[in-house]
DNA sequence: TATGAATGAGGGTTCATTCAT
DNA sequence: GATGAATGAACCCTCATTCAT
């Protein structure tokens, strides 16, 4: 039966999906994806067992979805703010993006927190590289072609993109969630003084 | 009675607990923690299961004890190794260290492995990074004294060699277990570079 | 309103509860009684899971239903084809039953699976046997009547009978579904020598 | 640990896995395999559900176990009784050996019960048939030498001892478990007769 | 009537931990 | 000290049945 209106059930069902998709991420958040059970999330979306199987096949499911949907959600905005700033200098267009996720990760924590436990290094390596890697909508891309195009000269751009990616995802992460060496604030304009140095010829 | 020399009793006391932490090592590097039973432990290492229980109060202390117990094993042949070579250059010795770090890490991926299936992200930050900070034998703060002693040139020293540390355990771990974004042999003399910029003022 | 012919609301009904049928049949007969879901049924028959409970109590209701159904049908082809053959002899008329239904039953091996998983020994006694049981529409009873009507010479003919139905339903199961000790063509002229052999005073 | 005498821990697992074995053939006998769960095995055992697992990989195993162990059993007393009698009469003989296991199920009728829940038609065919199939110990294969060795003359041995098999099973077990025909004292004589008739040239 | 989302008891199985030997 | 049998809570997952739409 097709509608093309939503029915009152067809909410319920969407509600319902957010509220697993919600408990779960709040879950693997605090605790790791191994430490949650199918049974805690259905408790905390207030839902039976059964259902959590009426909207993922398994416990992987979940996890894969929540991750695609919340790094798809992160570089879909990185993408639209970049492209509002019309900036011409390839160095300042690389901080400006590092700046925005930066900001944004400051003002959504548990995401940081959330990829950390869940992207398990033992099988991706590290985790917010990892991310980007899952970069399905192309910012890594966007980036090359630029150097390409506009004939900026960078020595080996794919290994410089690959350290800067790691120094600040490291850095970043560090500096969030546990202060080190000192808070976010304070220490990005140190940061965009180091990738100013690695982008350097 | 008190002893002064071991006995037969404590030494297949120590070679026990050696076997536990051994099997225990192992498993956790190949499977993971979690997925790692006590049962396949004791198995592994021809005891029995109440014997676990003599040496370690649960499966959290024999991972925590290795964690520590390796790392110290690591700063202790990184400081060995870099005391006999008399360097006189600070950003020579900073990559010496690195390059002895890299190379041994390189022997014992295993180890590398261990971390990161062991170093859970969420509990403790960055993995290599913060087998850097349970550094209790003291690399950093002997590379800090330095610089304070030979006044050296470098500013903001503390977060410069946290951003090297950072760059490098980032990389380091992506190359060696996953060959992204090349080998790590490879990938040496441009991590080098790369530090020796972020070392100049 | 009660009406006199069948609506065509009333043949979709119909048509509903076949499909229900028809699936469970095939389902049950595949994968047993036990091992097949109520939405494998409700799936394969192209409905909803709660129209199930619009026509059946519930899984065992459907079962019975089957058993019933199937059984009556062999017997009904059964009877008409025997009363078509106006044979005289007693024997022959036996043989001549029995032949009919083994042809049947090799041609509906999906039949004779079908009573295997689902007529549980445990319940019922012995499969074929019990089939014969539920003859609600007299085969038994009507060679009973003959054997008396016309006189005929058999020393306890309902232990008689009895004996030929279990060796035959035995033997008859075993040949058709697994081919042992051989095919059921090769071993029919050996069975109903045997059976000549039991009707013999 | 190889100890050459029984301990009392030895004596408590053995007692242990009796009671295991012993409620399982109580339930799998009364309830069939699929319908009876190990908790109800564990709880009538009156052991933890944990400690099934140390006796059992599942509830697969412990059938298989039942029905060979109960099996072995029967053949055995078989054997062991008709080696006594020392009859020469090889008529006399089967009908000795059978004589002896329709007395031994009728005093162990659960034994009868079990074989026909368990021994599912589905998968071996007819049950008692089956078990003779399974029949280790050659109860079989001695009376098909005997026929060659003593020269006896039966059309088809084979064929013939398959259809006393089945008859027998399938007249004993409606007998025995449902009193049908009639009891099974009563029956034995014409069982018997009819089983001559059969051997008869 | 027909639907299918929701339920939750129950299934089999694993495993950290305890304790009598 | 050392053992390993025993425990039972917790795990993931299935499914017959109900009921609001």
């Amino acid at each position: 039966m097709i509608k093309e209106y939503k029915t009152k059930t067809m909410e319920n069902k969407e509600e319902k999906e957010k509220k697993l998709l919600d408990s779960a991420f709040e879950l693997f958040t605090e605790k790791g994806f191994k430490e949650t059970s199918i049974q805690e999330i259905v408790n905390h979306a207030g839902v039976a067992k059964g259902t959590f199987y009426l909207y993922f096949k398994d416990k992987y499911e979940i996890q894969d979805y929540l991750i695609t949907y919340k790094s798809n959600q992160l570089f879909l905005k990185a993408i639209k703010h970049v492209d509002k700033l019309k900036i011409d200098s390839f160095e300042d267009k690389i901080i400006a993006i590092i700046d925005y996720l930066i900001d944004y990760l400051k003002e959504h924590e548990e995401l940081l927190v959330f990829i950390s436990k869940n992207l398990s290094l033992g099988v991706f390596g590290d985790s917010l590289t990892n991310l980007l890697h899952r970069d399905s909508l192309g910012v890594l891309e966007m980036l090359k072609k630029e150097i390409d195009d506009k004939n900026i000269k960078i020595a080996n751009p794919e290994i410089t993109l690959f350290m800067i990616i790691e120094l600040t995802s490291s850095v970043v992460f560090s500096s969030i969630t546990m202060g080190k060496p000192m808070p976010i604030d304070e220490l990005k304009p140190y940061l965009y003084e180091k990738i100013r140095k690695l982008l350097v010829d």
